[in-house]
RNA sequence: CGGGGUGUAGCGUAGCCCGGUUAUCGCGCCUGCUUUGGGAGCAGGAGGUCGCAGGUUCGAAUCCUGCCACCCCGACCA
């Protein structure tokens, strides 16, 4: 195990590697920069996707599929779009394989097979799904157009990272389509307020939302709202975006509706997603030396009950003991695993868990039978307790609760902590080297100076907080002036 | 694409510089007994194209050449 966990500087592939390969949270596999999920890490993302649905239902969206293969003439339409990911594509230029005349045993791709035209495996949908709302949208009545897709993406990064830059990756993704400025604009704002409370709620980790500068942008969009988080490494993670399209897909696409009073207009647009990069912020946020930590909201199980027994008779008591709390427990909405292999030791059980970062750990011996308890052990604090047999429900559920506020409080703390007020340039260098976090600190506006300030530091401006408040001062690099401060960061 | 590094059993590794018995050790795995309140102990056992191809040599994991893969740093990146 990885003792650099909450040091700067971490490697995180090794992190990855020890922590969670062996947390069974997922592993590398042969095909470049992709992951393969394993059944216990997926059990969280279905968590995530479970919640995260439930809010976009209770926003008025619908859920919908589209093609992965999107034909190159169609991902050319929106310039600015395509050329943001034309670098990183996936191009599928062949249908068929055929034996190979010279090697036998081997395959070959048969060049009798090229497509007639190149299909883009979808590094996002934009493209195909304007091209589909074109034929949905004919009059205001059609509109708002309001629905998200859960689907893989592919994009061939140059260099990826396990969970935070994968070269295929999961994710939803939403695409709205509206009569007016205001409303897309208000749908952009609401999507990302719900990533917000999702992120904060749910994963426990604390988000700024703010908006991106020009460079940091969607291509194609016109703002970029986004929620930022902050990593115990000290670098900061954007962890979901929100784009507010204004009419520029509506254009390249030629989506036109008849409106009220009889006009032909283009429709107004967002786009939306979070992925399985949150994942990464999990981790990241909240893994400590013994290994993950994950919130009682998240965790595929909440409580643990690992039996402790010699004899037959005793493994048999203790297994009658387990299976009625179990049943209680669950009983209340609590998600209960009962370890009861025989072929592993308490010890090692209680580690694996650790490992694991269930919430919670129950421990039921012989001694606890006599006294009718149990021993209650918190994965966040490490700490244990013993607990009467008839106050353990009130007292999970009240723990539960108390976990997952402290996970956010802990980060919270953190993240308050690493953010820097900064007000000149060898201030800024030298907190940006030796504490890292966020920077608040006055910037012109200007993309130039936003360069500059990334060629001299790695720091990149990470958004432009929606709760900025105004205040006059002088920009950290080049003196002119600002009316507001943003935040600075190295990033991953 | 540039710089650096690494490929030896399922995983992690020693050996390589300086060629020479049957390729080292740990974890894991199998069998048996004893164990079980914080990663069990003992005994026995199975498991190897030393990344691939070629070369030098009586002899190559070790030296040389080429290739491949992966990792790190950079460029790149919503």
């Amino acid at each position: 195990m990885s003792k650099n966990l909450t040091k700067r500087s971490v490697d995180y592939s090794k992190w990855y590697n020890e922590l969670v390969v062996k947390a069974d949270l997922a592993e590398t596999s042969a095909v470049r920069g992709c992951m393969i999920i394993k059944p216990y890490g997926y059990a969280i993302w279905e968590k995530m996707q479970a919640e995260l649905d439930k809010m976009f239902k209770a926003t008025g969206h619908q859920n919908a599929y589209f093609p992965l293969f999107v034909p190159k003439s169609l991902f050319e339409a929106e310039e600015q779009n395509a050329e943001g990911f034309a670098k990183e594509c996936a191009v599928v230029t062949h249908y068929r394989l055929k034996n190979n005349p010279d090697k036998k045993g081997e395959l070959m791709v048969d060049p009798e097979a090229k497509l007639e035209e190149p299909l883009v495996v979808r590094p996002t949908s934009e493209a195909i799904i304007w091209n589909t709302y074109k034929n949905w949208i004919q009059s205001y009545r059609d509109l708002p157009i309001l629905i998200n897709q859960w689907a893989n993406v592919v994009r061939w990064e140059m260099r990826t990272r396990l969970f935070l830059r994968t070269a295929e990756f999961l994710w939803q993704e939403g695409h709205t389509a509206h009569a007016t400025e205001q409303e897309a604009l208000d749908e952009a704002r609401q999507m990302n307020q719900v990533y917000a409370d999702f992120v904060e709620r749910f994963m426990a980790i604390p988000v700024i939302q703010g908006l991106k500068s020009p460079a940091e942008r969607f291509a194609g969009a016109v703002e970029t709202f986004c929620i930022e988080a902050l990593m115990q490494d000290g670098k900061a993670l954007q962890a979901g975006t929100s784009h507010f399209l204004g009419q520029n897909f509506a254009k390249a696409f030629d989506v036109k509706f008849a409106t009220q009073s009889g006009s032909l207009d283009y429709v107004w647009a967002t786009s939306w997603g979070v992925s399985t990069r949150l994942m990464g912020a999990l981790i990241m946020t909240h893994s400590d030396d013994n290994g993950l930590v994950l919130p009682p909201q998240l965790a595929p199980d909440q409580v643990v009950i690992v039996p402790i027994y010699r004899s037959e008779e005793e493994r048999q008591a203790v297994a009658d003991k387990a299976e009625a709390l179990k049943k209680q427990l669950e009983a209340h909405q609590i998600r209960v695993k009962f370890d009861n292999r025989d072929n592993f030791k308490p010890g090692f059980k209680f580690n694996e868990y650790e490992l694991k970062g269930v919430p919670l750990r129950i421990a039921i011996g012989p001694k606890d039978l006599e006294k009718q308890q149990v021993e209650l052990a918190r994965r966040d604090t490490l700490t244990k307790q013993f607990v009467a047999e008839n106050e353990l429900i009130p007292v999970v559920v009240e723990l539960l609760e108390t976990i997952q506020e402290a996970l956010y409080v802990k980060a919270l703390a953190f993240r308050e902590e690493h953010i820097t007020v900064v007000d000149d340039f060898d201030h800024f260098q030298e907190v940006l080297h030796k504490k890292g976090g966020f920077i608040a600190a006055h910037w012109d506006g200007t993309e130039a100076t936003e360069q500059a300030i990334k060629n001299a530091t790695k720091a990149t401006i990470r958004c432009i907080p929606l709760d900025a408040p105004e205040e006059a001062g002088s920009c950290v690099f080049s003196g002119k002036p600002s009316t507001r401060r943003v935040l600075f960061a190295k990033a991953y």
